[in-house]
DNA sequence: AACTATTTATAAGA
DNA sequence: TTCTTATAAATAGTT
C-alpha cells in the first residue's frame, strides 16, 4: 500500500518497525471508528507495541472513560470489559 | 473507498449495511493481522454487529481459545480479558 | 512531519 | 451471495 509492495513478515529495522506501527495503528483506529459509524456496530481494539506499551481504542463512553486507567496500569493482566448496548 | 465517496454516517439502507458490514469487519481484522505481524504487536478486537452478534480477533492463543466461548456466550457482559506476552 | 507513487480496500454493479 | 472493476483510501519510501 505504498510505493513499494512489502512481505507481511515481521519488520527487522527497529526504526522502520515503529514508524510502521503508528502509521498502521492509526489506520486500525480509523478503519474501526468508520465501521462503528458506518454500521451502528459496537467496536473495542486493544494492541500492545513490540515493547508493551498498549494502546485502547473504544467507540463507547465506557472504553473511553477507562482509557486512562489501562494506560497507567502495570499488572501483568489487563481486565478488559466489554458492555454491549443491546 | 470504492466506485463512489461514501459519508461516514449511519447506513440507513439495511441489506447496504450488512454488506458493508462484513466487507469492512473482514478489512479491519486484515490489517490488525497484517499490524501485528509486521511489528511483533499484541492484538485484540470485539467487534458487535448492529444486532448483537459478536466477532473476535485475537492473534495471540489465548484469544483463539476463548473464542467458541465468547461466541456462545449469552449473558449481557462479556468479560474480555488480555494477557500481555512481555 | 509532509509528500507522492503505488498498493490495497471497497462501493456499486453484474 | 460471490465475483468484478472503477475509484477512494491507506501507506512505503522519500524529502
Amino acid at each position: 500500500m505504498g510505493k513499494r509492495k512489502i512481505e507481511i513478515k515481521e519488520i527487522d529495522n527497529k526504526k522502520r518497525m515503529n514508524v510502521t506501527f503508528t502509521k498502521r495503528r492509526q489506520g486500525l483506529f480509523k478503519k474501526a471508528f468508520q465501521l462503528s459509524t458506518l454500521c451502528n456496530a459496537q467496536i473495542a481494539i486493544l494492541v500492545y507495541s513490540a515493547s508493551g506499551k498498549p494502546y485502547l481504542y473504544g467507540n463507547s463512553a465506557f472504553f473511553r472513560f477507562n482509557h486512562q486507567a489501562l494506560l497507567q496500569s502495570q499488572s501483568q493482566f489487563i481486565f478488559f470489559f466489554f458492555l454491549p448496548l443491546y
